[in-house]
This record gives structure tokens, sequence and C-alpha cells, in this order.
RNA sequence: GCGCUCGUAGCUCAGCAGGAUAGAGCACAGGAUUCCUAAUCCUGGGGUCAGAGGUUCGAAUCCUCUCGGGCGCGCCA
């Protein structure tokens, strides 16, 4: 509809200027937009204002111009000039209602949307250390990468959702080392757990776990200290957990190896079992380890040295980023020989582009944007384009509890779980608010309000008008009528009332919606788009006349309108990830 | 210090590929149910869109500066 009034439109530009003798290739494109105040029609157009400098007239009076030059169309009603020379264009009420018959026959697929241009995008969200369970932080980065993921899907792209597993560097072998000491500990030795060791109660459950399955670790605790400095503060604690893993790694050997990889994979299981708790399971998990043996990270850092970006200082190898628009050159192989995080990172992205994605996409703490130029040099450094690195930085989560801000330290492992959340909220709750605020927008989370179920919560809200439709149908039942859905479709231009037009406008509105959603990257985008067709939903419900009407072509009509409000609610909370109750 | 980011109603936030009178919820005040769930709806007050310039027919939206918050600036991951 849209592309046959521009053309409409056009056409009639092209008259105008004609008759004036103005070039038409000076003119801007015609643009046209759905109206946002039902008064205003289905369709604006702005183009009046934008051809008053070039014909050098008071856009009111091209305004009528174009009108009149206006090419007639048997889908558009009329047209009316309004305000500073806006053009108004009201659609047949046959035009007007013919979504609800898409919406209708389509159901669930409803709307089968086609990408303007179809890409192939990698999501990588998530991608918590695997040293401890997620908290109330990741959990939004869980529900707003899976939810964008659902709406480029249903944009038409061709999505893969990746979690990547830092499961390489140092801080495995700090895992390693406390679940060590906590299973010494339990087997009834006296030694401290580092200042500089992971210290939540998950780790002494782990250790539990290993001493059941493999038996006490073989090393005796003055071995395991030997030549180790005293543990403290700041740097000292550093040396003295390097210590540890010095004399662990020599005394244990490959069962130091074992103990880490044990710890690893009981925390990552914790991790995917409790994302898939939540309605989020990624395609696949990416081993940060993997780009060693499989031999990604070789292959980035030849790239980087046959293109010459690569330079030897004081032992360790640095990439020369400062030529492609970063701050300072980054070291990607240190002097002990060891490869960095960066180089990992490049050597994953370089990754991710020879798997042919178009777009890779990142959802990224806040705290990250410090990475986003350097891994970007990276990408150019190799020879991809630098655009197909996205990121999408998301803010900090605080949890308030009877209006107090909830305290939480990663250190002292004093933090809430996402787990613990979602049992206390539930997930619908849960995903909802973790997306209902724009992602760059820090989030203060009130569980009170999520638990709550009244109006003041927009789960509820949007539930409620879902299950308020579907209560109505079986009370259509209940009264032993039935509803002919053909004859609604054919009856519903009948429908005057000012909360039906709205509700079919809306419903009109949630393709363009899905796709703009998809297009910003911001699922809070659809979540208010949901509202607020609840909240028109509410609204007749309570103002028009009852639905269940005894004159039977309305009451057909009307039903076909909440039908098709029933669907396009229930389709829209599916890609966010939340129930639709039939009933509550 | 440099960089990124944010500043909209008492509170929490939408709106920001420029458009018509800046919206919603909460809170506050008042009202609606013999009738499809009152988990709902209706009415009302409340704004220097942080401030100042600029671009434009038109700026909360784009540009510059100032002020104020958050974050980042390791051969850590």
């Amino acid at each position: 509809m849209k592309d046959t009034i521009i053309e409409l439109l056009t056409a009639a530009r092209d008259s105008v200027a004609a008759e004036r003798d103005v070039p038409i290739e000076s003119l801007t494109a015609v643009e046209i937009a759905r109206t946002r105040d039902q008064q205003h029609g289905d369709f604006a157009s702005n183009l009046a204002l934008q051809l008053a400098k070039p014909l050098r007239d008071n856009p009111r009076k091209i305004a009528d111009a174009l009108v009149k030059a206006l090419p007639a169309s048997p889908d558009i009603e009329r047209v009316e000039v309004a305000g500073p020379g806006f053009l108004n264009f009201f659609l047949n009420a046959s035009k007007s209602t013919a979504v609800v018959g898409q919406i209708l026959s389509q159901a669930d697929a409803y709307p089968e949307l086609a990408a303007a241009e179809k890409q192939r995008v990698i999501v990588e969200y998530v991608s918590a250390n695997p040293t401890g369970p997620l908290h109330v932080g990741h959990g939004r980065h869980a529900a707003y990468g899976a939810t964008l993921a659902n709406l480029l899907r249903a944009a038409g792209h061709d999505v893969h959702e990746e979690y990547y597993v830092n499961d390489a560097g140092r801080q495995m072998d700090i895992l390693a080392i406390s679940t060590l000491v906590r299973a010494l500990q339990q087997a009834g030795h006296s030694i401290e757990l580092p200042v500089a060791g992971y210290r939540g109660e998950y780790i002494r459950d782990i250790a539990q776990d290993w001493l059941s399955a493999h038996g006490e670790p073989q090393i005796a605790a003055d071995v395991l200290l030997e030549k180790a400095p005293q543990d403290g503060d700041d740097e000292r604690k550093e040396r003295y957990i390097d210590a540890l893993i010095h004399n662990a790694e020599r005394a244990l050997g490959e069962t130091f190896t074992a103990l880490r990889t044990f710890s690893k994979d009981a925390i990552l299981n914790d991790i995917r079992d409790d994302l898939a708790g939540f309605g989020v399971v990624p395609d696949a998990f990416f081993s940060e380890a993997s780009l060693t043996t499989e031999g990604a990270l070789d292959t980035a850092i030849n790239v980087l040295k046959e293109r010459d970006v690569i330079y030897e200082k004081e032992g360790a190898l640095w990439f020369r980023a400062t030529d492609f628009d970063d701050e300072k050159d980054r070291v990607v192989v240190r002097d002990n020989g060891k490869s960095t995080y960066f180089a990992s990172d490049i050597a994953y992205h370089l990754n991710k582009r020879r798997r042919g994605f178009d777009v890779l996409l990142d959802a990224l703490g806040s705290d990250h944007h410090g990475y986003i130029a350097r891994v970007r040099a990276g990408l150019v450094a190799m020879g991809e384009p630098g655009e197909s690195l996205e990121v999408q930085l998301i803010q900090f989560v605080s949890l308030f509890r009877g209006g107090e801000k909830v305290a939480m330290g990663t250190r002292s492992g004093n933090f809430v779980t996402l787990r613990e959340l979602r049992e206390e909220v539930g997930n619908d709750a849960a995903r909802l608010f973790y997306i209902m605020r724009s992602h760059d927008q820090p989030l203060d989370f009130d569980l009170d309000l999520a638990k709550s179920n009244n109006k003041d919560n927009p789960v509820y809200y949007i539930q409620y008008a879902h299950a308020r439709i579907a209560k109505i149908f079986r009370e259509l039942s209940d009264q032993s009528l039935t509803w002919d859905e053909a004859a609604g479709l054919a009856g519903l231009p009948q429908l005057k009332d000012n909360f039906e037009i709205a509700l079919l406008q809306s419903l009109d509105r949630f393709g363009d919606t899905i796709l703009s959603a998809a297009d910003k990257r911001a699922p809070h985008v659809l979540v208010n788009y949901l509202r607020d067709l609840a909240a028109e939903l509410h609204s007749y419900y309570n103002n028009s006349s009852k639905i269940l009407e005894d004159e039977t072509t309305v009451r057909n009509a009307r039903l076909a309108l909440i039908a098709a409000v029933r669907v396009v609610l229930r389709n829209g909370l599916k890609l966010l990830g939340v129930s639709a109750p039939e009933q509550m």
C-alpha cells in the first residue's frame, strides 16, 4: 500500500513541478509514513513541506495543488491537507481491514516477512566466563540476545546464536586451584583459600563432586605452598596464587588439568541448564581454547604477519593497531610465548567471517566499549570489512526490593543469580522486564513490581489482554453461539467504532514494528507495541458495546477483529519468549 | 587527562534515519461493575526535553561547546 501511495504522489509531484518549470531531478524522493494519530488518517506525507523551498511557494498551496494532481485510486477514500501542509491519506475500509484476513489465515506464521536484504547474522551474547553461575546482569544479556535473534529471524534473516566460552587462560587455573583448595579442606587439610581465588559456595559443591568421583587429590599442603609468598592484597595475592598454580601443575600433572576441565564443565553445564530454563538456547557454545587446538589462532596471526602489520618489541609480538584507527598498538603474543585475550578475540571474529557470516553482532556489557575499536582494527587489518562487526552495548542492571537497592558484589560471591531471580519472579516477568527498557539504558529491576499481579505489572497487562480474548471465545461456546469467520471478515468494513479503527490500525503496524525493532536491534520497541495493543483491547472491551452482540453480522466481524488481536499478541509474546496464557 | 555513553513530568522510562498539541506507567485527586474476568476502564493536574549556540520551512531528535552522571583507558580475562 505504501508503494502505491508513493507512486501516486510521485506522479503528482512531477506534474506540479512540470507546471512550474522546476526540474524533477532537483527534488527529493517522496516519503510516506504511517500516522500516529487516527485523525490524521492511515498514511501521511510531508512532501508539500519539502517542496516549499524548491518551488518557492507556501506549503499549503503546494499541498492543494498536489491533491488536485493526484491520480485517483480505488484504495484511497480521501486525501486531506492538514496542519502546515501535511497530506493525510485515508484508505478505503475494505483496504484497511484486509490485514485481519491475512492474520487469521497465516495464524502462527504471521507475519511472513522478507528482509529487504537478507543477511547471515551471527549473534553472540552472554559469553559469561565459566567461573561461576550466571547472575542477574547476565540475565539481561540472555533475554536481549535471544529476543534480538528471534526478531532478526522474524524479519527474514538467517540467524545463528552463539555463546563464546572463555575457557583458556589464567582464570581457568584460578578456578582449578579454588576447587583444589576446597577439596583439600573437605578432606580435612588445613589450608586457606587464596584471596584471589573464587569464593562462591558453588566451588564447595564442585569440590565435593570431585571428591566423590575422583577421590582426594594427592598433593601435600606444604608442596602446594612451597616458595609461595605471603597472601595478601593487590599484587601479593596475584603472586601467591600464581605460585600455587605452578606448584599444583608440577605436582599433580594431568590431575590438575582434569580438575580444570571438571570445574569448567560443572559450571558450564549449570549455565547451560539455567539458560535453557530461561528459554534461551544458543545454537552453539564456542570454546576459546579450541581456537588454539583447531588452528584458528595461528591462522589469524599468520594473516596479520602476511599483511605486515605485526612487529616485535621487548620480546612480544605487537599488532600495529594504530594504523587502523585504534588508539594504541596491541600485544598478540606475550614475551612468555602465550597469546593474549585480544589475539583470541580477533581470531574468533575472523573465524566468524570465514564461516560466512555477513554481520557479526556482539551483545557486550557496556564496560567492553573499549574493545570495539581494537577488534574492528583487527578485522580490517586482516582484510575483512570493519562494518561487519556490530556491537550492542548493554548497560548494567540494579535490583530493587522494597524500594531499596539490593547490594551486589562479584568479589565476595555475594550476588543474586539468574536462577534465583527466575525462581522469585518467574520466567515471563524476568524476560519482559529485562527487555522492556532500551538496552543502552541502565535498568532498575523492581522485584516487587515483577511479582505483582495487577495493572502496574506490564507482563500481566499484556497477558491479560490475550486471556481476555480467549475467555470471550469460551463464553461464545458456553452460550452455544458460533463464529462464522468468513462472514466476519466480510463484515469488517462495517465496524466504525473508534476503538475498532484503532485496533485495525495497530494490527496493521505489527509487521513494520518487527522490522523496525530488528533493524534498530531494539526489542523494547516490540514490548511497547504489545503494551499499546493490549491497552487498546482493554479500552475496547470496557468502552464499546459488548463484543458478543446479538446481531450476528456485527458479532462475527468483532470476533474476527479480536481473533486477529489474539494472534498478534500471541505471536508477539512468543518473539519475546513470554507465554500467552488462555486463562489467568 | 583522553575516549565511549547518558541527561525528557515528583519517580521509572518511551519518543531521537528532523515533522502536526512532547507521550506511557507509577504516584496523586475523582469516577465506572444488575451486563463477555475491576488482574480492566474513564476523567484531571503536572514539562525551561540539563544549559548555550548553530543547521533547517520545522529540532527532544542532527552539529559544536559547557555543566552533570555512568563506564573504559594492562604483555588481566
